[in-house]
RNA sequence: GCGCUUGUAGCUCAACUGGAUAGAGCGCCUGACUUCGGAUCAGGAGGUUCUGGGUUCGACUCCUAGCAGGCGCACCA
């Protein structure tokens, strides 16, 4: 149950009467009408700013108008304690405590979906995320992306959607080239003794490579490694087959677990980058073409050829974009125009797009070929997440790959651990960036909001315990008839913002929204626990070691949202800390 | 130079797709411990929301012109 959909339709029904009565003139567009929670500081549940909204076309001050919405809202609700006008235009609703009562019993006998937006038109999501190269383990930088698509993907899940998580395997062109090169002269390193060439800028001098390498001897043992020329092909699926394994392993430790992988390599073989560009040139979105200098480039160090061109600038890039390089051989941008045909004909009513922030710039062309092979750009989301600063010892930590100077996955999930990274990195707005602090994370633990949120959880199942109940059987209670207190009231309101928090979350593609509420309810509810040390009332354990049952369904209630929550971020609720 | 993005308390960030007197944490100051588990809580100080214009009953939010940081800007991926 959303209360504040639901209040918004009580609204805009009176609204309609009263404008049948021709007592009142309505816009078209009811759009701006909204109820919400006031600000804490107004002594009242949920507020509407229709008086407002409505007092310009209507020549009447929203005072004038709120005399009369007031009165008609009052007369049709009896679970309304109080209802005022509040400046600037605010009409303002105070329940009765059985309103909340009603609304605990809600919550309980649907425990499972609570804060579903269940009215909400259900659609099939295609989400890219993490398409890391095959090239070696995940580090700190994927990390951001790959939780803000696992957890956008959660949402939705949760919303009830379906969604198939995809990872985009980029394992062709030159830098699989040039990383199976690295793998062979690491097997080289091995077998004939032969040092690394270390000063090839071109290659990868990663120390896992020799794993890799030796895992390839391992399982090729008949083969004659002499020649690169001979095993060419053996060696970059086998490459490539290496570094998945690594990267699918760091995905699983984060949690995180793909439904398809797909493979550039295999859309190339399959002629579906010709298709695509046929398909393209036969609407003339595709030609023969040179591509300027960019304004800042040097004209001497710029070498202008004829080459195959997508016209992105038909769709509002600065510039078309090549399609095909002097060898003959797809760019990149190509194979990905070919892998969002192939989305785009599995037929999802969207498909989203995490990507890191240096490729933001990539968004304008590859929307671009998506509306110029649907018609239309809205299918396409694409969400940017921003850099993360790494802080270690109170300065800012700069990766950097020639050194092996950089921080894995590995490393942080065995400093960190999965749930504070996944928290921490979720907490913030993916537009904005995110400082790391490794220091503070390691060793002040207690100042982490993960711990907040999940002492709040352990909390509750610790008065569980008291009792001997488990937090997790079903509670039934025959008559819901309770008097809850202010202080309890503000919790509920805060678990009546769960469904729009939710909403919010999966509509604008901005799961951060979840850990700061999480957060916020945790708060409301340790200043609620701390009343009890001065106040044996708001003790939930009484003298008897009983507890009474509005307390019960009220903790229930708060724990089922922290559950509900810790889920979808991904991250353990434990009952003991 | 162009594009994208960010700018909110000393620091790190929120702010319900335009609402009320802009909120949290950290840090600083004061208080609550043989704790229904203190990994907690109560209180205080701290603001021209980068700047100038505009739209609006109302702007951190939208438009516009700047300033500052980040990212990107060839046939790399």
């Amino acid at each position: 149950m959303n209360i504040f959909d639901l209040y918004l339709e009580k609204i805009k029904k009176i609204l309609l009467d009263l404008s049948k009565d021709s007592n009142l003139v309505l816009p078209e567009n009811l759009d701006g009408i909204t109820v919400e929670t006031p600000p804490q500081k107004f002594d009242s549940d949920i507020s509407t700013n229709v008086a407002m909204f409505l007092s310009k076309i209507n020549n009447k001050s929203p005072s004038e108008l709120s005399e009369i919405l007031i009165e008609k809202i009052k007369k049709q609700d009896e679970l309304i304690e109080n209802i005022v006008f509040a400046k600037p235009g605010f009409i303002n609703i105070t329940f009765k405590p059985i309103f909340w009562t009603k609304f605990v019993e809600e919550i309980i006998n649907n425990s499972k979906t609570f804060g579903v937006n269940q009215k909400e038109k259900k659609n099939n999501y295609l989400i890219e995320f993490v398409s890391a190269n095959p090239t070696g383990p995940l580090h700190v930088g994927h990390c951001r992306g790959a939780i803000l698509g696992d957890v956008i993907a959660n949402v939705l899940l949760f919303n009830n959607h379906k969604v198939t998580k995809e990872y985009y395997v980029n394992d062709y062109g030159n830098q699989i080239i040039n990383f199976t090169k690295s793998v062979y002269f690491r097997i080289r390193e091995i077998i004939f003794k032969e040092p690394f060439p270390s000063e090839n800028d071109d290659l990868y001098p990663g120390d896992y490579l020799i794993d890799f390498a030796q895992n390839i001897i391992d399982s090729n043992k008949k083969v004659d490694f002499s020649d690169f020329e001979k095993n060419t092909d053996l060696l970059t699926t086998a490459s490539v087959v290496e570094a998945l394994k690594l990267i699918k392993k760091n995905l699983k430790s984060l949690g995180i677990n793909h439904d398809n992988f797909v493979s550039e390599k295999e859309l190339v073989k399959n002629q579906e980058v010709e298709g695509v560009i046929n398909y393209l040139q036969k609407n003339k979105f595709v030609y023969k073409g040179k591509i300027k200098a960019p304004a800042g480039e040097d004209e001497k160090n710029w070498v202008s050829r004829d080459q195959l061109l997508f016209k992105s600038t038909d769709f509002g890039d600065d510039k078309d974009r090549a399609l095909q390089k002097s060898d003959g051989a797809w760019t990149y941008f190509a194979s990905d125009v070919a892998y969002h045909k192939n989305k785009l004909d599995r037929k999802f009513d969207f498909l989203i797009n995490i990507l890191g922030a240096d490729h933001a710039g990539y968004i304008k062309r590859i929307s671009s070929s998506v509306e110029a092979l649907s018609g239309s750009k809205s299918k396409l989301l694409c969400k940017v997440s921003q850099l993360v600063k790494l802080i270690k010892d109170k300065k800012p930590f700069k990766m950097s790959k020639r050194k092996g100077d950089y921080i894995t996955v590995d490393d942080l999930i065995n400093e960190v651990g999965k749930d504070a990274t996944r928290f921490i990195m979720l907490n913030r707005s993916s537009d904005a960036e995110l400082d790391f602090d490794f220091d503070n994370v390691i060793e002040k633990s207690k100042d982490n909001p993960l711990y907040y949120v999940q002492y709040c959880y352990a909390r509750i199942s610790s008065v569980f315990r008291h009792i001997d109940q488990d937090l997790d059987t079903e509670i039934k209670v025959d008559k819901y008839d309770f008097n809850y207190t202010r202080d309890e009231i503000d919790i509920l309101k805060k678990i009546s913002e769960w469904p729009k928090c939710i909403n919010l979350s999966s509509n604008k593609l901005e799961p951060h929204r979840i850990p700061t509420y999480l957060y916020e309810l945790a708060s409301l509810f340790h200043s609620y626990w701390n009343l009890g040390k001065d106040n044996p009332e708001k003790r939930f354990i009484n003298d008897q070691k009983k507890i009474s049952t509005d307390k019960l369904v009220f903790l229930k209630a708060i724990s089922n949202v922290i559950k509900s929550g810790m889920d979808i971020v991904g991250v353990s609720a434990p009952k003991k800390m």
